[in-house]
Formats: C-alpha cells, sequence, structure tokens
DNA sequence: GTGGTCTAGACCACC
DNA sequence: GTGGTCTAGACCACA
C-alpha cells in the first residue's frame, strides 16, 4: 500500500474504511477486518490502525463487541455523510473553484484533470 | 498577530509576504522589513521569520543586497503564481476529487456546484 | 569531527552525506543517521543536522518514512551529479576563468597545465 | 556596476583594483581614485571602498601620501602576482580539473566553455 | 523511537 | 544597521 506522506497514515486509513462503508464493501453490522489482519494487508505497524480505528469508534462508526471484533455502527453511512459532505459542499468546494478563479484555470481544464486522476 | 495553529508559523508568513507582493502593497524592487522587524511586528521569534525569508529566497522571490536588506525580486509575481498553480494542480486538485469520490459526488454535480457559484 | 571554519558546518554536513550516498557507504532505500544520531556523532547541534537533512529533502535526495526516520531516495545519486555538475558549470567554471583572465594566464597555458596533469 | 551576491563586494572591488593594475591600466606610482570618486562609479557605500583600499594597503598594493591620495606601489604587480598566482596554478587549478573528470567533463568541453565566457 | 517547529540568545561578516 | 549561522532546550504529532 502506498500513502501519501504528508497525510498522517492513520487518517488515510480512516478514509480507507469509510470508503469501504460508503460503496457498501463493508455494510452495517459486518464485522470488519481485525487491527492485525488490517495492519498486515497495509504493510503498517499495528499501532497505526489502532489509532485509526480508536478514532472511528469515537466517531460512533464502528462499535466494539468485547471479544467478537469490531463491526459497523447500523448509521455509519450517515455520520459519514454528516461529518464530511457539509463541510465539503459549502467550504472546500467555493474555496477551491475560487482558487481555481484566482489561478485562471477553466473549468475544462479541471474536468480533464478529473479525468487524467 | 493570530496564527492559525494547524500551519506552521513560518509557512504563514510565507503566505502573509506573497499577499503583500501580489496586492502590490511591496513591488519589484522595494525594500522588505528586516527580519527583526518582521519579528518584532507579529511577535515571533526572528529564526523563524529568517526560516520564511530563506525559502522566499530559495524560490527567488526576494533576494538578498548583502548588508542592505532583502528585497522584492522582478519576477516576484510570476513566479509566486507559477508557484500556487503546481501545487494547486498536483495537490489540491488531486485531494479535490478524491474527498468527492469518498463522498460520492459526481463529476456532473460538481459541475452543477461550479455553476451555481 | 573537524569542521573548516570558512564553509558553514550546515553545508559541510551535506556534503558528507553525499559523499557516503556517492560512494555507496548509503544506498537507495537504506535509512540514514536519524537527526539525533548524526548531531551526536559529529558534535553538533541536532538543529544544525535538521537544517543539512531539510535540504537534502527539498533536492530528493532523501525521503521522510513518517515517524520511521529518513531514507535515501532511488535516484539520489543521479540527482547529486547533476546538481554538482549545474554548480560547477555555473559557478566554479567562470570563477575559473575569471581568475585566469586576472593572472593574465591563456587558454593555452590552461591547457597546458592539464595535460601535465 | 553589478556585483554578484556571494563575495563580499569589497573583495570583488580589490579584484577589480588589481586586474586595472595587472593590465597597466594603473601604473606603479599613479594615483588612484579616491575613496569617493571610486564609491561613486560603482555605486556602493564609500565604507565598502575604504575596507577594500585598507586590505590593498595592508599588502602594500598599494600606499598613501599623506594629504595627497593613494598611489600603486613600485611592486604592486609582483605582490599581486606572488599572492595569488602560486595558489592558484598549484591548488587551484588541479581541483579543477580533477572535478570536472569527476562530473566527466572533457577537456574541449571547458573550452568552449571558455569561450562562451 | 522519528522528524519537525519554535523560542531565546549568542556571535559573525558585511555595508 | 543587515542577513546568516549555531547552540541549547523545549514541545509536538506520528509510528
Amino acid at each position: 500500500m502506498n500513502f501519501q506522506s504528508d497525510k498522517p497514515i492513520y487518517l488515510q486509513i480512516i478514509d480507507i474504511v469509510m470508503e469501504k462503508i460508503l460503496t457498501k464493501e463493508w455494510n452495517s453490522g459486518d464485522k470488519i477486518l481485525s487491527v492485525r489482519e488490517f495492519a498486515a494487508s497495509v504493510e503498517v505497524n499495528p499501532n497505526t490502525v489502532m489509532r485509526s480505528y480508536d478514532k472511528l469508534q469515537q466517531d460512533e462508526i464502528i462499535f466494539n463487541k468485547r471479544g467478537l471484533g469490531l463491526f459497523v455502527s447500523e448509521n455509519a453511512i450517515q455520520i459519514i455523510l454528516k461529518e464530511k459532505k457539509v463541510n465539503f459542499i459549502q467550504v472546500e468546494v467555493p474555496k477551491f473553484f475560487q482558487t481555481a478563479k484566482l489561478l485562471n484555470i477553466s473549468i475544462d481544464e479541471l474536468i480533464e484533470l478529473y479525468k487524467s486522476n
């Protein structure tokens, strides 16, 4: 697994988990990969995965059944969307297009960049 | 001076200087605030300002006249814009589309948001 | 460790690192000495070593694996040679010929000196 | 007058004076430009020229006739050559060609660089 | 453990 | 006065 160096790995792992939930690869009630399994699969220190899972539990996106493992919460998707989408659309999107405008980058160019991504 | 805590102060100082140049508060050939003056004015350690000025010199946005001080380069504005553009395309754009993907927002929806802006 | 006094220590440290890479004492992918280790080994303040490592990272000769340390880049050797070549041609060569001119030494005499070398 | 920023201006002024003497633009016994005249002609602070003249007097390349001005010494040329030439030929020249060799730059390429200088 | 940021204070050459 | 280098020591997030 390749991680960008400018973003903490544990946050990148959170993004991976969220994506798996949003794309329904992992559904509500499903048991997710154990810390050790996940750590092995992405070649990262288990402590780092532990930290990601901690954060996800705090946000109630996953929860712990003692002795059984970690599971996707009932309303995981709603929590994720609520947490991210509002901020994205109301804050990041306008800022993004504004910067593009400042730098004289047209919408067509942005679409090109999107495709080559 | 208030600095946000999530971004290193020395980078925020670079932003301040770039802003002053882009808004023509400081023009090509102008002497900029000395390390000590700037440090005092924003209540920061001179070493921190030095670090910012060092980076700005490396990027040839300012230059040193020995013993006299630091001055705004001839092409400062072009360099700044080019630099911002590179960062935007290589860093911000991918991050933006990645988040959009994570949130299941299609390119068409983004274009809609762009138009209603 | 003995440093010459006429050249900043942090630049001399950069030279040491480059030398270790060019002589393959440190190879691509190898972890290099940590800031603190290097600082202790050459009896210098960690900040000074940090400054050297910072420059080496900017030039992409070494890179950071977060929390693990700094490692030699894939293309480190090529980058170093290219960098040295640019400096030689743009800085040393003009300075050399300028001094020769000052001392009234002709190009033919220099060629003679080259041959007898 | 354009000065390179990497070499102290007062040393660059010394080089100018030496060149004028070596090229016999200024001969033994000639009165040289006063500090103020020279400073004005190269657009530099008189203190800086003063420093250069001080150094040249220490090296006995020029000397002071009280109230009359500064004059080129009898054996100025010999002093300059002795001071510079030996070191150049015995130290700098070998080092220069050695670096060129390390960087795979041929004598022909160096000659090209000389011509385009 | 790792790198990275920041402060405080000293010293230097240069103009 | 100017920028630049260096030390000492603190604190932080990250793995």
